[in-house]
DNA sequence: CGTATTATTGACTCCATTCAAAGATAGTGG
DNA sequence: CCACTATCTTTGAATGGAGTCAATAATACG
């Protein structure tokens, strides 16, 4: 690769407002663009990192889709949530320097890198990007609590709710919000939603009846957000 | 209160290995103890802070117990996590600036704060206790993450590991494993736990009558922590 | 001591799971 | 390109775990 190539870097990344450069000024991103390493492509079902793999540093997907999953002791699997562009992953390594949880591909994805050893130097001599860094773990603690909330709402609502968040998800990030693919069978949406594939099948068809979806395969159409957004938010 | 009075420190509290100094050198211990402030008392019911106050700092509490709540849009409440001493709270209210939860006194309290103007010193002068700082909330990240995969358990066992949890908990902070009060109903045990008050009352008996626990009002005594340990340690 | 809150217990119900079988889809190699 | 296989999805029927409802008992409290 030449070097007149554009570089990948946070100065000129689409994801500004989402990812490592949010809330940031110009010098700041400057700042850790420096510091941030874009890595090679990744292909489905290949590892971002494993679950007991030392700490490299926070990872954001540039391009693609993940998923975060925990083995429990009896070898189970656990989708604990679903990753798009611009998010960050890996927050849960620092605690022991070892990462809890593995992040495995969907389908093809890029990602970004901040490296464990600038995360120290971070904290060291740029207080703004520190604090920033905070924010994101703050918001992953708040999203992980919203998540304990909803699943104790009927199934209905949990899958009427996980179609709207990543509706919402998807617009921020400049895709089209009612229609996008979804690279996971019933089996991992049942799996990470606690719902038994059968009664993913059966709901999806009960949407498609009251024409809120139309599912082909792995696309998904949104047909009616008002409606669906309704079903979890003005239940009784 | 004379100035002879011992004060309130990080340098001799008796969480040190669990609390705010956690793997800080006796140096950084010292500097912490400059920006912690011992706060007054709570009594039961009183709150820390409330969902949608301003953030004001990371709180520890430093004897007694909480419970952190959040009010869904419907107005029920969901106790998502019961608070001991040494245990850090607020981690939410960094997002956005604000509490994201309500955090409730279940009997007298008293707890430690780092005001959230401190945070911003510390970040540009401390790297060992903006690095520990993470730690904690990754920790709770993590947490957070296995009470999600604990969730999908069936009723037994959510109850066995809660009070197996409270036990080690307890133990770490040098109380007794064996023998505790829980100043929460049965109808706030099930709320947390995602059971009817109902089944909480029933699953009690059936530990009781197996001769596992015994239950006094408040009071919980574990009689067989191995065997309690394994209903969801050794399920299928 | 009386009242309000909290806990227990039993009977019944229901949401979602499990089991089972058939149907659709994707991927592979001849 | 089609046949073959593996995987995934759909659908129905039966089951069950936990919830709801309702009545009683125990406890805490002013």
């Amino acid at each position: 690769m030449s070097k007149h190539d554009i570089q990948v870097t946070c100065n000129n990344c689409s994801l500004d407002k989402i990812c490592f450069p949010r809330g940031l000024t110009r010098e700041e991103i400057s700042n850790i663009s420096q510091v941030i390493q874009a890595k090679k492509t990744l292909h489905r079902g290949d590892c971002l990192f494993r679950q007991g793999d030392d700490f490299r540093g926070i990872l954001a997907i540039k391009s693609g889709s993940a998923k975060l999953v925990a083995v429990d002791h009896h070898g189970n699997e656990h989708i604990l949530k679903i990753l798009l562009p611009g998010e960050l992953l890996g927050f849960d390594g620092l605690y022991d320097e070892t990462y809890q949880y593995s992040a495995i591909a969907l389908e093809t994805l890029s990602f970004c890198e901040l490296p464990a050893q600038s995360m120290n130097d971070l904290f060291q001599n740029k207080p703004a990007l520190t604090r920033e860094l905070f924010r994101h773990g703050s918001e992953q603690i708040k999203k992980d609590k919203d998540f304990i909330v909803l699943s104790k709402r009927p199934a209905e609502e949990r899958l009427a709710h996980f179609l709207i968040d990543l509706s919402d998800r998807m617009k921020r990030r400049g895709f089209s919000c009612s229609e996008f693919t979804l690279s996971l069978t019933r089996q991992e949406i049942g799996n990470h939603l606690n719902l038994a594939m059968e009664t993913v099948s059966r709901l999806l068809k009960k949407f498609h009846q009251q024409e809120l979806i139309v599912v082909n395969s792995q696309c998904i159409e949104l047909k009616n957000i008002p409606e669906l957004r309704a079903i979890f938010a003005h239940s009784e």
